[in-house]
DNA sequence: ATAATATATGAACAATAATTCATATGTTTG
DNA sequence: CAAACATATGAATTATTGTTCATATATTAT
């Protein structure tokens, strides 16, 4: 049953087999760096407010920020953000900017974050 | 067609019905505030790489550590982190406290959040 | 009981990031 | 062209957060 026994850690892994496994699969450090970036941009509650805002309608930053008791600076500063992390959009119309989502990425993400929190 | 001309920001909202659906649908502060802790604890690459590790196999922090070149404290202080975040779980034996995923809606954002940034 | 081992925790430090304020850019109107 | 307006940006400030180091807790073995 020596097999089956419960690994301590003085012997450094649990099997070679399982080291190898999680080595092999485990995605590039580049990867890895931009999937905790892109979360970091649903990580603020700011930001999801702005995008639950642009669920129900295009908006232009002017509206984002009253609709949200927000200064036009900070919703700016954050749309940037979510800009980089293509998960809005922008549509330049005279002096005018509406922001809408870029795909449907936002929503199943944010669903699925609902999901977890809420069960 | 003044109904349906684009609307400029010295009138605060583009249409009231649209003002009206953005606030009714927005869930309440706590959640919204909730749901961006979530996805904060998602947003660091360590704890990303924990959560990559797990994937594969449960192991305990002495294993992550050294699987992932990282201080046992570090692991220790992410895995809290994470387990606080409800995606992680832990299984005492002994002195070693082996770790796993805590459900499947792991798998399912990390799987999403990388069809977004691969796209 | 004492020593050894695995994990957890607290404090300190360094690095990031969000907001504010002032101002710049770009567009429209008179 | 000048004034008005919507948005963007840079610098400064404040707040958060990740890591390290030292140490505490808990379990096992001698």
């Amino acid at each position: 049953m020596a097999e089956n026994d419960v690994e301590r850690c003085g012997f450094l892994f649990v099997h070679e087999a399982v080291v190898e496994q999680v080595l092999s699969q485990m995605p590039e450090d580049e990867k890895l760096y931009d999937l905790a970036e892109l979360f970091k941009v649903f990580g603020d509650s700011t930001r999801i407010k702005i995008l639950y805002a642009l669920f129900e309608a295009e908006l232009c930053v002017c509206d984002i920020a009253q609709l949200l008791g927000l200064t036009q600076s900070a919703v700016s500063h954050q749309l940037r953000v979510l800009k980089a992390g293509r998960l809005v959009k922008p549509r330049k119309d005279g002096k005018t900017v509406f922001y809408s989502l870029a795909d449907d990425h936002v929503r199943t993400l944010i669903a699925q974050g609902m999901e977890h929190i809420e069960e």
